[in-house]
Formats: C-alpha cells, sequence, structure tokens
DNA sequence: GTGATAACCTGCTCGC
DNA sequence: TGCGAGCAGGTTATCA
C-alpha cells in the first residue's frame, strides 16, 4: 500500500536510471487503467517527480507520463527487472537496454499521459492538497481544510484534501501521535498544531526508514523497506498502547480498518 | 456541492 | 487437505 514515503524511495531510486533516456515500443495491459502506458512510446523521460502519491515523468514533448501504484503496485528499471509474470502491466523499454516495469497484483493502479500539467482529467491529483514538507502546509491550513468538512478527521485525511499523500498507515500513525480520535469531526486548533507536526513526523520517518514493507511494496531496486519495525499503532490492535499501556482498539470507519488508543485519542 | 457507499481487484488467512 | 468466506484499501463512480 504505496503512500507518500514508499513513492518518494522508489522516485529517488529511479531517477538517475531512467532521466534523459528515450523510450521505445511501449507495452500494456489490456485494462484501461493501464493502456495509457503505450502513449509514452518515443518520448523522452526529461524528469521524476512526485506529487502527493503520484510519480509525474516528464517528458519531451510537452506531455507527462502519471503513475499510481495504487494498492500493490511495483516499479522497477533496469536491465531485467521482472520474470515477464502474469501481473506486469506495463513495460517502457529505454534506449540504453534497460527497460522500466510497472506490476500491479490486484490492478488498483493507473497509468495515465497527459497533457504537462494538466491534470483536470485526474481529479484526485487535481485536488491535492499543500504537499507535508511544502511551507504551504501548516497548522492554521490544516485547522481550516479540517473546518471546512463535517467528515470525520481521518476520512478527510485519506481524502489528500488537507495534505497530500497520506494513507491508512501513516493517517493511523499521525493521530496516534497527535493524540486525536480518528472518527472525531472537529479539530480544535492545539489539537491542529500536535497533528501538523506529527504528519510531517510520520512521514519524514516513513522517508529514513524507506517506506513501510508489510506484504507486497518494494523499493525500486526490490528491497524492502523498514519502517513497519517503527510503527506504534496501525496493526497493533490488541495490543498495549506504547504511551499509556490501554489496549488498543480497532474498528471500520467509512470502509477503512482504524486503530487507535481509546485513551490517549479520547473523543 | 457534500457526504455516504459500492465497486474495482486478487492473494492471503481463517474456520469448517 | 480442500473449500468458501472474509479481509486488505486508494480511487472513482453513483446516489441521496
Amino acid at each position: 500500500m504505496p503512500e507518500l514515503p514508499e513513492v518518494e524511495t522508489i522516485r529517488a531510486e529511479l531517477e538517475p536510471a531512467v532521466t534523459t533516456r528515450t523510450i521505445g515500443q511501449a507495452e500494456s495491459h489490456p485494462s484501461t487503467k493501464f493502456t495509457e502506458a503505450v502513449h509514452a512510446s518515443g518520448a523522452g523521460i526529461e524528469s521524476l517527480t512526485r506529487r502527493g502519491k503520484y510519480l509525474l515523468f516528464g517528458l519531451d514533448d510537452d506531455r507527462e507520463l502519471i503513475v499510481h501504484l495504487g494498492m500493490t503496485g511495483q516499479l522497477q528499471a533496469g536491465a531485467h527487472p521482472w520474470p515477464h509474470d502474469d501481473y506486469v502491466r506495463a513495460r517502457w523499454p529505454l534506449d540504453d537496454g534497460s527497460e522500466l516495469v510497472y506490476r500491479d497484483v490486484r490492478r488498483f493502479g493507473r497509468i495515465r499521459v497527459v497533457p504537462a500539467g494538466d491534470y483536470s482529467t485526474i481529479t484526485t491529483l487535481a485536488q491535492l492538497g499543500p504537499e507535508p514538507f511544502d511551507p504551504a502546509f501548516t497548522p492554521d491550513h490544516l485547522h481550516r481544510a479540517i473546518r471546512a468538512s463535517s467528515r470525520r478527521i481521518k476520512t478527510q485525511l485519506l481524502g489528500q484534501r488537507p495534505v497530500a499523500g497520506l494513507g491508512n498507515i501513516y493517517a493511523d500513525e499521525a493521530l496516534w501521535q497527535a493524540r486525536v480520535y480518528p472518527g472525531a469531526r472537529k479539530l480544535s486548533r492545539p489539537a491542529a498544531e500536535r497533528l501538523h507536526l506529527a504528519i510531517v513526523d510520520v512521514l519524514r520517518t516513513g522517508i529514513e526508514n524507506r517506506g513501510t514493507t508489510l506484504r507486497d511494496y518494494r523499493t525500486a531496486s526490490g528491497e524492502q523497506g523498514t519502517n513497519q519495525f517503527s510503527l506504534r499503532c496501525y496493526g497493533r490492535s490488541g495490543e498495549p498502547c506504547d504511551r499509556c499501556a490501554t489496549t488498543l482498539r480497532s474498528r471500520d470507519l467509512d470502509g477503512r480498518t482504524t486503530t487507535w488508543c481509546p485513551s490517549c485519542q479520547h473523543r
């Protein structure tokens, strides 16, 4: 389940392998989620950046190849990234003899090719909140963004509008660290300041640990991340809270399994 | 426009 | 051992 730290880790590893390379005749899985991969054939790759959980390959013909990894997406580049198994959804051969390969078991990912900067057909990307490490992401911004909706705080965070890049793992971790109840619909100013700090901290730690590998996630070089050993809330239902020893609970919140401490994160 | 919910998708785990 | 049900969850579409 690649979130911002996982996508950033993959981006940083892929960047030197793909920038300045020219794409040959690409291949894609027939699902409409992936068929646009072939539209990048013949283009040169000028840059590889990230926005939230999206990878943006800047092409030399004023277009962008956009890849979202969904739940189980993996990207690797090299001479022989993967054998041709049933889960490879796209291949982009590169002019140095290597290839960029996208593999996605559950097919929740998406590949698009759009005019550079035109995200009008990718709603989530077009309406993405600020990057967590951008000066525009402030406690005040977070406070105002949360107040603008009556939805649960965790649901809003997963919606990518208050801040870009959070998924279920890092949202649970940040809310635990900030002592904010995930099902709350209002956020006080002091709580917004704690949550702002926590979001930045858990994502920065996640990047330093090269992501969280629970099942499918691998870096672009095929290695596991190590952030799973730093998790203090997500996936620990039934275990004692690191802060107060109260047993952590989990429940379904708007369709997402949510873990929290009923004592530290009181309603 | 907003909020809630279903659907997509497949490997894995668990209970029988 | 084998089978079926349920679960995991990011994004999009649909409906109220």
